[in-house]
RNA sequence: GCGGACGUGGCGAAACUGGUAGACGCAAGGGACUUAAAAUCCCUCGCCUUCGGGUAUACGGGUUCGAUCCCCGUCGUCCGCACCA
């Protein structure tokens, strides 16, 4: 694997008695990171006056060692700062961590560390990783979300969050683990038990903090339209996420009934007012306060009620769970006829926390409502009819009709279009009154939930406020904060440990000097990575942000992530810009102007076994063999052969993962930095296979044995590109490649500016080998130098340990990493003449080499003396010529 | 179920969004150098071919002088949401 040997001093190369190693990327690399540190190239100044550049990954979680994941994002996010470095911007590029949450919690438990020494050792560790993959971090500004400094002012930022009313407690639903006795987030329950304990999880009703992330609903959907720099997937989703649509409520007066304990109306939430008429009956969730009424007198609704709050847990459950009601015996009065009065059923498929827990059911215009209709026998009218249907013979059977058309069966809505049917129920209900209120209202409704932050969890960000019995809840004073997490704790028990630990929860209320006890929960560990990104332009402030930073970074110019946070990390750094605009921490909407979501890093996998007993292999402890096209794996202790199985995400659990560590050692940083970034389209996911790393590390060598075996010639040429003669090729090669990379880097095609990158390498290779045997003149030389310098430029952003070390011997001054990005020449990229492919009748037959800026008349002439094309016109004139500048011509016989 | 994306050689992929399909890389085959190997360099490489050419971008139609690209339909793969009223 380790190929780095010096090479084979019998080999003779007769022109060059220097230069004849190969790049040892072990000897280079930490001297250039060395070197780059020691002149603080990549520290930014908050009052350089040059325009800014904000580029930033998604930091990591500090799990222990950075994987491929992680090489392919922060190689793709400093070639955008390199790149933007070079062309002048002032480039802010800043690393840290998401320190907080549960792993850490798991492993005290598990290892017995405790959670602040396990997360900063993880820390040191990855640090060290990311420093010797060479990124152009500033390291200056580098923090941990678990740092008290930093959770400190988020503390802050609570506290003004909660002065503005953005943060309230109400009573919520809960996924309980009974025997960890904490809660779950939904995505750590399968199939309704919890992901660790594996106890049946509950729901629980518990007092929990959100944060009002609803208050901006309609403007965190309507301005996704400005982030035209952000991929047309990741909007979308967030637009399903909210999740507007536009109603109507509707109160439905209750027919007085001894059942009806104490209400007098339901109101319902419906986007369809125009089927109305059609209504056959209402149904409310288990947990509507109806239901719960009616449950106390009504044993068989009090036990179908419980039901389906047991069911509602796993997902699996959801989808294959019966539509299933049961009548509460309260009737309602249809609103627009007094005199029809409709059945209300308790429905398993109503949840309480859309729209207001209630429907009215129209089966002939809804799918669930019809089944439902069809299982309780409920009348089922049909009220719209495809515009090309016939009134007379439409029906509905086991299908209900959801689209637009004409009303039907409506009575004085016959006829009318959905859309106007809509319209004139919505005016008839909302001109009406109910016991003094309109009966309805136009209502837009969102899918949007408010942001529970409450965990029952030790390691997070204390919530700072103190509960007292007499004054209730009583923020901490901001001269309190921060409200610290203790040390020493236990993990013996499950729960919290903040709960039970003997002295940490007392504390004297702030405003009456009393007993109170603090908070014991912590925050949603995405509260910490919804505003990180702001405290980066300032990480020295004593307030969360210095606002006059925060405002001339903001927004970050391109963030690169992973697409499984396109909804609630963005969703919540959304929120959170807005809060801290509200708050007068910074003064902007939108924290993300570019996003870029990259693809992962896949493997092969391999296994022995079958079923249970199934084992799979690391691809360290095997070789691969190929023979006659066939590959086979073989283990390397014994020699058996293994399953070479699918392609699939890098994981521990099916061991096929490749330690960016051992790839760095043995092949260096700047070749798993340049594999990482050729071949595939940056968000696609990339294969890592043996022979595409052995690619790249050709490439790299190539590139050194190129430029080192020449730059005994070169170095003392002054560069100077040739615009005549023998070397304009040379010259042109460099700067059409130069012209078509920079436009490469500037759309994130990072694979395509690789390629280019190759075709300059190949048309280089020739001239750079005959120079480094004497048989270059001058003007070749300082065109090839030239040349060199802008290949050198080219990779510096992918490769930028190798492309120092060619700098240097080129005999540059300085260092690439501050060196300006070079200006292509026009005259150079631009031909004289041009090849035009001739097609006849859209087949190509020939090719016309002409003036570029000949007229259409010229090339029309030219195109049909040439010789296909006469033979195919067999004298006849041609029926069209089609000649589009630049590009092609077309003869149509 | 709803919404979205994608489908190009043995493989990863290009093709300036209607203009020479397969750049570049990987793998493979042949050759040079070498006692031999590694490394390096050169050549070949979608399929068929009677060597003129024919044919090919999941499949079937359509629009166009011209379609990988636009339109309609079919099949397949992947992703997101999911009882949303």
């Amino acid at each position: 694997m380790v190929k780095v040997s010096a090479n084979s001093s019998l080999i003779f190369w007769n022109f060059l008695d220097m230069a004849n190693e190969r790049y040892n990327p072990r000897d280079a690399e930490p001297r250039w990171q060395a070197k780059w540190t020691e002149n603080k190239v990549f520290e930014t100044d908050n009052n350089d006056p040059r325009e800014k550049y904000y580029v930033l990954e998604m930091f990591p979680y500090p799990s222990g060692r950075i994987h491929m994941g992680h090489v392919r994002n922060y190689a793709m996010g400093d070639v955008v700062a390199r790149y933007k470095r070079a062309r002048g911007y002032n480039v802010l590029h800043p690393m840290g961590w998401d320190a907080f949450g549960m792993p850490a919690e798991n492993a005290a438990m598990k290892n017995k560390v405790h959670p602040k020494a396990w997360t900063y050792e993880n820390i040191a560790t990855m640090r060290g990783q990311l420093k010797s993959m060479g990124l152009s971090l500033d390291w200056s500004r580098e923090f941990a979300t678990c740092d008290v400094d930093y959770y400190h002012r988020q503390q802050h930022l609570f506290l003004d969050f909660l002065e503005k009313g953005l943060v309230y407690r109400k009573n919520s639903k809960v996924n309980w683990d009974p025997e960890d006795m904490t809660v779950l987030a939904n995505e750590q329950v399968i199939d309704g038990r919890g992901w660790r304990s594996g106890a049946l999880v509950e729901q629980r009703e518990l007092t929990q903090w959100f944060f009002k992330i609803t208050d901006f609903s309609q403007d965190l959907l309507d301005s996704l339209e400005t982030l035209d720099q952000w991929p047309e997937k990741v909007r979308l989703m967030q637009r399903n996420w909210i999740g507007r649509s536009e109603g109507m409520t509707i109160r439905w007066d209750v027919v007085a009934d001894a059942a009806a304990s104490g209400h007098d109306e339901v109101t319902v939430y419906t986007t369809r007012p125009d089927t109305l008429f059609g209504a056959s009956f209402l149904a409310i969730a288990a947990d509507h306060p109806l239901a719960k009424a009616v449950s106390e007198k009504n044993e068989a609704v009090r036990q179908f009620c419980e039901e389906c709050r047991r069911a509602g847990t796993s997902l699996a459950a959801l989808e294959t769970a019966e539509k299933k009601g049961i009548d509460t015996g309260v009737k309602v009065r249809h609103p627009l006829d007094p005199a029809w009065e409709l059945p209300v059923y308790v429905a398993n498929f109503v949840l309480m926390d859309y729209g207001t827990g209630a429907i009215f059911g129209c089966p002939s215009g809804d799918q669930r409502d019809l089944d439902f209709a069809r299982k309780y026998d409920l009348p089922v009218v049909p009220v719209v009819m495809p515009r090309d249907g016939d009134a007379a013979s439409f029906a509905v059977g086991d299908v209900a009709y959801d689209g637009d058309g004409v009303m039907i069966n409506s009575r004085y809505l016959d006829g009318l279009s959905t859309e106007e049917a809509f319209e004139e129920v919505a005016r008839r209900i909302s001109a009406q009154t109910l016991r003094g209120a309109p009966q309805g209202e136009r209502k837009v409704n969102f899918r949007l939930r408010d942001w529970g932050i409450s965990r029952q969890r030790y390691w997070g960000c204390p919530i700072p406020v103190i509960h007292c019995e007499v004054c209730g809840v009583v923020p901490v004073p901001k001269k309190d904060l921060p409200v610290k997490l203790p040390d020493d704790i236990d993990f013996d028990k499950p729960g919290n440990p903040l709960d039970r630990h003997p002295t940490w929860r007392h504390v004297s209320c702030p405003c009456c000097g009393k007993d109170a006890r603090r908070e014991t929960d912590t925050m949603d560990t995405f509260v910490d990575s919804s505003w990180y990104f702001a405290r980066f332009t300032a990480p020295w402030e004593k307030n969360p942000t210095d606002p006059s930073a925060a405002n001339s970074w903001l927004p970050v110019d391109q963030y690169i992530g992973g697409i499984e946070h396109a909804i609630l990390h963005l969703l919540y750094s959304r929120f959170f810009t807005r809060a801290m605009q509200a708050t007068g921490h910074l003064d902007l909407k939108e924290p993300f102007k570019g996003l870029f979501t990259q693809g992962m890093v896949v493997h092969e996998t391999y296994s022995r076994g079958e079923g249970l007993s199934r084992e799979w292999i690391a691809p360290a402890d095997l070789r691969i063999e190929e023979t006659d096209g066939q590959r086979r794996a073989f283990l390397l202790e014994s020699g058996e052969e293994v399953k070479i199985g699918s392609i699939e995400k890098m994981s521990k659990s099916k061991k096929n993962v490749v330690d960016p560590d051992d790839i760095i050692g043995s092949y260096g940083a700047d070749t798993a930095r340049f594999f990482v970034l050729s071949d595939s389209p940056p968000d696609r996911d990339v294969i890592w296979s043996e022979a595409g790393v052995e690619g790249a590390h050709r490439f790299v060598q190539r590139v050194w044995r190129l430029i080192s075996e020449a730059a005994p010639q070169l170095s003392g040429v002054a560069a100077k590109p040739a615009l005549d003669g023998e070397a304009m090729a040379i010259s042109q090669a460099a700067h059409k490649t130069l012209k078509a990379v920079q436009n490469d880097y500037d759309k994130l095609a990072f694979n395509k500016a690789v390629a280019r990158i190759y075709e300059l390498v190949n048309s280089l290779a020739a001239p750079l080998t005959a120079a480094a045997a004497g048989k270059a003149d001058e003007a070749t030389r300082a065109a090839l130098r030239e040349a060199a310098n802008i290949l050198v430029q080219l990779v510096a952003p992918m490769t930028p340990h190798l492309a120092e070390e060619c700098w240097s011997i080129l005999g540059n001054e300085g260092l690439v990493a501050t060196t300006g990005w070079p200006a292509y020449l026009e005259a150079l990229v631009s031909e004289n003449e041009i090849t035009l492919p001739v097609q006849i009748n859209g087949k190509k037959r020939a090719e016309l080499t002409i003036a570029r800026d000949a007229d259409q008349n010229a090339v029309t002439s030219a195109v049909l003396a040439l010789a296909p094309v006469q033979q195919a016109l067999e004298g006849k004139a041609p029926k069209k010529v089609i000649v589009v500048p630049q590009r092609i011509v077309n003869i149509v016989v």
